[in-house]
Order: C-alpha cells, then sequence, then structure tokens
DNA sequence: TTCCATAATGATATGGTGTATCACTTCCTA
DNA sequence: TAGGAAGTGATACACCATATCATTATGGAA
C-alpha cells in the first residue's frame, strides 16, 4: 500500500477544462487545498461568507468533474468531498471521529475485484471501497 | 464466493423489534418480498398508492433498522434499498442496467480488509464494498 | 368480547442538499 | 480597451427524507 500527499494544485485543474480564474473560485480552491478533512458543501459554504452558496456548489462539481476532489460516502450515507491528492485512482479511508479523509492504493484490492469479478456473471463495470476508522491519533481525542 | 436466497420474512422482522403488523406494513412487505431488484422509497411509494409516503419512509426506516433491507450507495451515489436474503454480513453488486442487487459473501474481500486493517494507523470500524456490474444475461437487454 | 393505552397512520409542514433561472458583473482575448 | 462569453449572486425550485399532530387501528388485558 502506498499513500501520497502531493500538494495539489486545483486551479489549474480548473483551467485545464477551460475554467476561468475569478476571485471566489480563488477564494474557494484556496480554502480547500489546505483541508486535509472530508468537506461538505454546506460547511464550505459557511466558511465563505463572501461567496454565494450557488457558486460553492458550482464549483465543488466542477472540481469534481476535473477529478481534483472526491466524493464519498460517510458512513450514514450522505456525501463528502475530499481533495484528490493524487491523481490515480484510489480508495479512501475516513475516520469517524476527526472526518479526516486518507487515500490509499492497495493492490489487495483491485486483487480483490479481480478475483470477484471472475466469479459474478456479467462484467464489472465500476465499484466503491470504503474504509471507515478511528484514526490514531486522532485530533477529536481517544475517546472511542 | 457464496449466494444465498432465502426468502426473507420481513413482517417477522418487524415483529420481533416490537412493531405491530398494519395492513399498511403488510402491502409494502409484500411487495418488498417479491422484489429482487434495488428500489428507491419514492419508487415503492408510488407503486402503493393506498399506502402513505410518509409510512413507506417510516416502514423502510423500521426494516432498515432491523437488518431486514440494507441502503446502498448507487453509483451516482444516490441511496437504493435492497432486501436482505441473507442474515449474515455480505456486500452488493448492482447491475447499472436493470437494477438488481445481488448479495455476496467473498472471502477475499474480507482478507483484503484485514491486509488494509493492518498497514494503516488506528482501528478500521466498518466499511463498504459496491461493485456496480452489467449483468449477464440482463433482463434490460443486452445492449451496453 | 369489549375496552383502552399506545403504536401507527395520513396529511402536511419542514429541513437538508443540490440545481435552475436570470439579470448583472467579471474575465480574457483580440 | 472593448465586447462577448463565462461566471456570479439571489432566489426559486426540485428532490428526498423526517417531524408534527390530530385521528385511527392494533393487540393485550379485563
Amino acid at each position: 500500500m502506498e499513500i501520497q500527499t502531493s500538494p495539489p494544485n486545483l486551479m489549474a485543474a480548473l483551467e485545464d477544462r477551460g475554467h476561468r480564474v475569478t476571485f471566489s473560485r480563488k477564494a474557494i480552491v484556496n480554502l480547500l487545498e489546505q483541508k486535509h478533512e472530508g468537506f461538505t458543501a454546506e460547511a464550505l459554504s459557511e466558511e465563505l461568507p463572501s461567496v454565494s452558496r450557488a457558486t460553492v456548489y458550482r464549483t465543488i462539481k466542477a472540481l469534481l468533474e476535473a477529478g481534483a476532489v472526491c466524493k464519498l460516502a460517510a458512513m450514514d450515507g450522505s456525501h463528502v468531498y475530499s481533495v484528490s491528492r493524487t491523481g490515480h485512482h484510489h480508495h479512501h479511508y475516513v475516520c469517524v471521529k476527526c472526518g479526516a479523509v486518507e487515500e490509499f492504493r492497495a493492490a489487495t484490492v483491485e486483487r480483490m475485484l479481480r478475483s470477484i469479478a471472475a466469479e459474478i456473471p456479467g462484467q464489472v463495470v465500476d465499484h466503491r471501497v470504503e474504509l471507515y476508522v478511528a484514526c490514531d491519533p486522532c485530533p477529536a481525542g481517544e475517546g472511542a
């Protein structure tokens, strides 16, 4: 398993897709590049009162389409976004206490998928693997 | 990998948790026991015009808490429910064409989880593994 | 079998998350 | 630096799910 944490360049990802550089996008992107936890659109919007809610949602969507952020499912099924730190295929583990999101690539995951794909009828077209952890050390404290 | 398809008894699952047997619940449960595809709460509600939407949602929630149905994520992140056919821990694969949901238990999945758990800091408390497939033969037709 | 406390229901209001609309503003290119 | 396209903000809207609350049905007890 390898963990990469290269600094993301979200604005570049947007520009590559033909999006313009604007004040609102810079504000969003600057905030996100410092974020190591998962975030919700609403929370992000609250952190940026100078940017309208609609623009926050639009920008997250654009970042998703650019592959610069990932949309993952929290343990309760709600959506959490996370800045992608590798350009490669990966999975996530989310701390259920502090919300930290880490990416990982694990050969065993891909091996498992191949092994299952061979056993079920039809073709596997996509998959979702998410782990929920209590990270250690956890900024939210050590209480269970 | 093993696939089990024992006939579920949803009403019993509700009664076991202290819920009463009512006309509405019987209608919902009868419909669900015949369903092999995933379903959304809205769709179920439309299929049962005699039962109020609120009751459909409440009953699905009760079935979830009883472990008789599972809530899974569709490929686009939206929620799909599925009647659980085994009482045991399992994962799902969903046909992206026809919506059929199958459960599977795969030793390789659990092996993978153990292997990853050993490599990441902290404790794995839960996980989610979902496969999206084009099932074969697929009632929705063979076109990709 | 009837009674009755309580669970369940239906109708509707409300909340949360995300998108559509549209007049106005900003960006970038020529 | 001018003009057209892209972006923005405010707000309305859509969708999914839960909360509320007066009314009704259920199932155990008398």
